[in-house]
RNA sequence: GGGCGGGUAGCUUAGGUUGGUUGGAGCACCCGGCUGAUAACCGGGAGGCCGCAGGUUCAAAUCCUGCCUCGCCCA
């Protein structure tokens, strides 16, 4: 503990980057976890982010919440390991080589080198890593990136292929179909992501087909807009609950008919009823109705017998019912081709249709499919599809239609979407782990765990997580091409083992490498060998084993996943919920049939001031260090989390961080710099000094902290950090701030040693410190230089000061005696006397306004009537009042008369004509006796008997009093408490208002002159016609009070250039001369 | 198209679960006061169809229904 040193004015970004030196060269934040490596372990998880592209303002949100909790834990006494992470592979850095490079197609990048390829993404992953870290450091988010884990590295991703293992040998992992847009120029599938920069809007054919009944002279008519698909058809699928209808051609079609197609007279049409009247051209009669459900199981002749095979199907090329169909477009009847769209592969895998394709990966018909049509480009065959249809009588109309369709946006082609080959874990068979998982973790806000979350978990889907991709974790599963086994490998070491040649398998795990590794068959008798499946993982497949592959688990972990799992605190925005918040519940359910994390904070997305999203397209991406380099990170990051709840969403405002910062930091900054420098003065030590023995207004001050720390604890643990830091924002400016320390101010000028000054500085002592190490897991820079300088070691390594400090376990007490530990005693009744005696001095400046009396004119007198007593308070609200003296008095009425007033409403129901002079005797009678009177039933005037009915009686100060009455407390408990100010002006009054008034002039011009504060003038006042006169002592008193040692009172108009001010009218001139 | 969240003063927002006197606050604006008090402070003023339309109720920013609008996720 040492004296302070003076502080100077603020200058944060200084301030901070000096700090930032001094935690790099202490090792500050190593240090904090350190000490508490024998407390309750808090463990956090760092989500890992992509460092291929530049940091955002959005990270910084993120980060600080991530922050904030961990450093807050770790002052508890947690041990709390901040390890770093980075997710390095994907589709997305993949994208960005390709663009650099101009690979835009699969052959190109085999072309260029899959090894080469794969180099480059390993070098992109790290292009804005230099900008992650000094973004990191200069935000102060503590943690590791010195030893952070990589989703790239060879450790990491042998972790991934054990998982993998696992998922396989408890047959968790399947090979199937994934309906994905496909592109067969570039032979890649897109993700939703790429798809969605590519829509245009398209006209093409679309045609309306009749699917002959096998057993029935009637067609069904079902309606699609990609001819392609139905050499494809296996299956027609009808709403169960859909009225479909039967009719009847009835005349031939007009001569306005367009394009081909037609019907005959007599032919017979099934369709939904409610479209009829959209779809049909012909006149006809309704042969009956009836729902959908009697259609399932019809069988229809198929449009191209040779192009599918039944393969044992019973169900191909017959009618289902499939509750996705609906009436809002088409004929009601979907055809259905299982290989070329999702509900379609989905309804086929449910009912049985064979599953095979008419197109080949090139985009162009399998051989065998029609003998026109083999071997040719799909989207060409559009229209000879339709006159082959024609000719044989099954097309009933065409029609061209508009629609949005995705196209490549490489090549800008027409996207497939085409059942590709893709590995699924089958999260459908651990659905119910899921839910029970999920309803173990606390989330915040609660309704996503319920809501968003649940209802996707409800839902669950099997996870697709094989890509045909090249940089990423490699699909660690061989297959053999003559047995079809399939082997999954779980090590690199297994692979030595059963590869066909060692010395294949190397340290990189990557492909191509990995590919060249070929297998000795597993199965029994079968001596061939295993080709490896041409996959990578889904990144998101990483990212969710971070929680056990950030330590090699379970090759050299050394304990670390069983002392780190499950994970006690996890961060993101809302957007990973499908994301990451999803893949580590996946993973740790289907590897380790365990819940992955307790506690997960989802953040609300950040927007821009007007509420648009962020993006770069659309310029609106605030950089971060905008305001690192004006207001700093601590009122960036105090901004952020007091702008709203951390699950709302953020209107990201520049000028709310220039507010936080004036409002927030310079106060608090301010109310330091007057604490330090007086303390440095005084040579100010903290040490003993009883709370008991303090003036009240420190007591007051100390129990006020003493709610605020508790409150302030109890919202962090509800999770309600906004809520927390405005409670704490509001403590510093007006209590701290705007009360205390200018009701205190006069306290500490006392050139004197006394015990009040000392209670006073012990009192801003305290409060510092313990502010600070409130404000720290928010606020880390200036919490921390005002704390090293109070108590002469960091504010991180201090303990917190509320709630349940039980899980510091024999750490190195970090206290010396007589330091602040926990929070000050409280004192309810005292805080509640000085609400009171604050309210009582803004009703005072009310009472002066209304009477039109200057605030620097002292009153003779003032009372209080009614309310607690407050006498403690009495010195500090009669200099707020500026009333000579202040004094309790039980009775109102010493003050007030009372008025009688007509009820005219009453009155001139009664008197009518006569109103005008029973007013006059009213006006002139003496309320007093008037209402005496009244209650005595003995008023009468001009002939009227008067009743309390016939007037209102109101109350008004008499005459040189002013007052007024404000209620104190709530509901049942409100009292009314009333201050009367004795308006009488005396000559020695004026003469004390007079010498406040040049008082206040002499110290502005002072200030104006920047002169020390203890610098001494000569001061020379004049004192015009129409002053009152000034009393010597007044004269002595601004002779001290301005520090004035040579000073002269003349009469009359000083000279005309020196400054002068008029006060009632009359002029006061002054000069002051600095000797 | 489905799910979720938001819409309150010029701007940022509190309140909404539990309906109840006149819907609070900050910034900006205007007037006044105060200040050896900091980008300060105090009082007052102006500024609100609480997104729109219905409904329930003695009473709706609050509860219900529909719609509009912005955002996110999914299709």
């Amino acid at each position: 503990m040492a004296v302070p040193k003076p502080a100077g004015d603020l200058d944060p970004v200084a301030l901070e980057e000096a700090l930032m030196e001094s935690w790099r060269s202490e090792g500050t934040f190593g240090q904090q976890v350190s000490s508490r490596k024998d407390g309750l372990p808090f463990i956090f998880l760092e989500g890992p982010p992509t460092a291929n592209g530049m940091p955002g303002i959005h990270h910084v949100v993120a980060r600080t919440y991530k922050d904030l909790v961990c450093r807050w834990k770790a002052m508890e006494g947690h041990f709390v390991e901040r390890k770093g992470g980075w997710d390095t592979h994907g589709l997305p850095v993949e994208i960005e080589v390709q663009k650099r490079l101009d690979l835009m197609s699969n052959e190109a990048i085999e072309e260029f080198g899959m090894a080469e390829f794969n180099e480059e993404c390993r070098k992109s992953v790290w292009t804005y890593e230099d900008a992650w870290r000094k973004m990191t450091e200069r935000m102060a988010f503590w943690v590791d990136l010195d030893d952070p884990y990589v989703t790239l590295h060879n450790e990491y991703v042998e972790s991934g292929w054990w998982a993998l293992k696992q998922m396989f040998d408890k047959g968790l992992l399947y090979k199937g179909h994934k309906i994905l847009p496909y592109c067969p120029q570039t032979g890649t599938s897109y993700s939703s992501h790429e798809v969605a920069q590519g829509y245009k809007e398209v006209e093409e054919p679309s045609v309306y087909i009749k699917f002959k009944l096998e057993d029935d002279d009637a067609s069904i008519l079902a309606w699609t807009t990609t001819p392609w698909t139905l050499p494809g058809n296996v299956g027609l699928a009808v709403g169960p609950e859909v009225t479909y209808a039967r009719i009847r051609v009835t005349e031939p079609a007009s001569d306005s008919w367009e394009g081909r197609g037609g019907a005959e007279v007599g032919e017979e049409i099934i369709m939904a009823e409610d479209l009829l009247g959209e779809v049909l051209r012909h006149q006809i009669e309704i042969v009956e109705t009836f729902p959908g459900s009697q259609l399932v199981g019809k069988a229809y002749v198929p449009l191209f017998p040779d192009a599918v095979d039944r393969a044992g199907s019973e169900t191909a090329w017959t009618v289902v019912g499939a509750d996705f169909v609906t009436t809002t477009d088409g004929t009601g009847v979907v055809h259905t081709a299982v290989m070329y769209g999702e509900d379609d592969y989905h309804l086929g895998m449910e009912v049985g249709f064979p599953a095979q394709h008419t197109v080949n990966m090139d985009g162009r018909f399998i051989a065998g499919t029609h003998n026109s049509l083999d071997g040719r480009y799909v989207k060409d065959c559009d229209d000879d599809i339709i006159d082959l249809l024609h000719y044989d009588n099954l097309l009933y109309r065409e029609k061209m239609y508009i629609h949005d369709y995705p196209h490549c946006w490489r090549t800008g082609h027409p996207l497939l979407y085409y059942a590709m080959d893709s590995w699924f874990v089958r999260m459908t068979a651990v659905k119910d782990r899921l839910l029970e998982f999920n309803d173990q973790v606390e989330w915040a806000p609660a309704n996503i765990g319920t809501g968003r979350f649940g209802e996707w978990l409800r839902n669950v889907k099997d996870w697709a997580i094989s890509r045909e991709r090249y940089w990423g974790t490699p699909l660690p599963v061989w297959i053999c091409p003559d047995c079809g086994h399939q082997h999954c490998a779980g090590s690199r070491d297994e692979l030595r083992e059963l590869a066909v040649d060692a010395s294949k398998v190397t340290d990189d795990p990557h492909r191509p490498f990995v590919d060249e590794v070929v297998l000795h068959c597993q199965a029994d008798g079968c001596s061939s060998e295993m080709i490896r499946e041409p996959y990578v993982m889904d990144c998101w497949f990483d990212s969710g084993c971070a929680f056990f592959a950030q330590w090699h688990h379970p090759f050299e972990d050394d304990g670390k996943l069983a002392a780190n799992f499950p994970i006690d605190y996890i961060c993101e925005g809302v957007d990973q919920t499908r994301g990451w918040f999803y893949t580590l519940l996946a993973v740790s359910t289907t590897v380790f049939d365990s819940i992955c994390y307790k506690r997960c904070l989802s953040l609300g997305l950040i927007l821009d001031a007007n509420g648009k999203k962020m993006s770069k397209s659309v310029g609106n991406i605030v950089d971060p260090w905008d305001h690192f380099n004006r207001e700093g990170a601590d009122a960036t990051r105090w901004y952020m989390v007091t702008a709203g709840a951390p699950w709302s969403p953020l209107k990201f405002d520049p000028n709310g961080v220039r507010e936080t910062y004036a409002k927030m930091f310079l106060t608090l900054w301010n109310v330091y710099k007057f604490h330090a420098n007086y303390a440095a003065l005084d040579n100010f030590q903290p040490g003993d000094n009883s709370q008991e023995s303090r003036a009240p207004l420190d007591r007051w001050l100390l129990s006020r902290l003493s709610e605020v720390g508790r409150s302030y604890n109890d919202q962090f643990e509800g999770w309600d950090f906004h809520k927390a830091c405005r409670d704490l924002e509001d403590f510093v400016v007006n209590d701290l701030s705007n009360w205390y320390v200018r009701r205190s101010r006069r306290r500490l000028w006392d050139d004197a040693e006394s015990a009040d000054k000392l209670a006073c500085q012990h009192t801003l002592h305290e409060v510092l410190v313990t502010v600070c190490r409130l404000m720290a897991p928010v606020a880390p820079f200036m919490a921390d230089e005002i704390h090293r300088n109070l108590v002469g070691k960091s504010v991180h390594m201090a303990d917190w000061p509320a709630g349940t400090p039980g899980v510091c376990v024999d750490i190195d007490p970090i206290f010396t005696p007589g330091e602040v530990r926990g929070l000050p005693k409280r004192d309810e009744e005292l805080e509640q006397q000085m609400a009171l005696t604050r309210a009582l001095a803004e009703a005072g400046r009310r009472v002066r306004v209304d009477a039109g009396r200057r605030q620097r004119l002292p009153c003779q007198s003032g009372w209080l009537v009614g309310g607690p007593d407050i006498s403690e308070f009495h010195e500090i609200l009669a200099d707020e009042l500026n009333v000579e003296s202040l004094a309790t008095e039980d009775d109102l009425e010493r003050f007030q008369r009372i008025e009688v007033v007509p009820n005219w409403r009453a009155l001139g129901a009664k008197c009518r004509a006569d109103l005008p002079k029973v007013k006059e005797a009213l006006g002139a009678a003496d309320s007093d006796d008037i209402w005496a009177a009244i209650q005595a039933g003995s008023c009468t005037i001009e002939g009227f008997e008067i009743t309390e009915e016939d007037v209102e009686v109101k109350r008004v100060e008499k005459d040189g009093f002013a007052a007024k009455t404000i209620t104190f407390g709530e509901g049942d408990n409100a009292i009314d408490v009333t201050l009367v100010l004795d308006m009488a002006t005396t000559p020695d009054l004026l003469s004390k208002g007079l010498a406040r008034d040049i008082i206040r002039r002499v110290q502005q011009k002072r200030k104006d002159l920047d002169l020390d504060v203890d610098a001494t003038i000569e001061l020379t006042v004049w004192l015009g016609e129409g002053n009152p006169e000034l009393n010597p002592d007044d004269w002595a008193h601004v002779q001290s009070e301005t520090r004035a040692d040579v000073a002269t009172l003349n009469q009359g108009d000083g000279p005309d250039d020196a400054d002068s001010f008029t006060i009632d009218d009359a002029k006061v001139t002054l000069t002051l001369r600095v000797p």
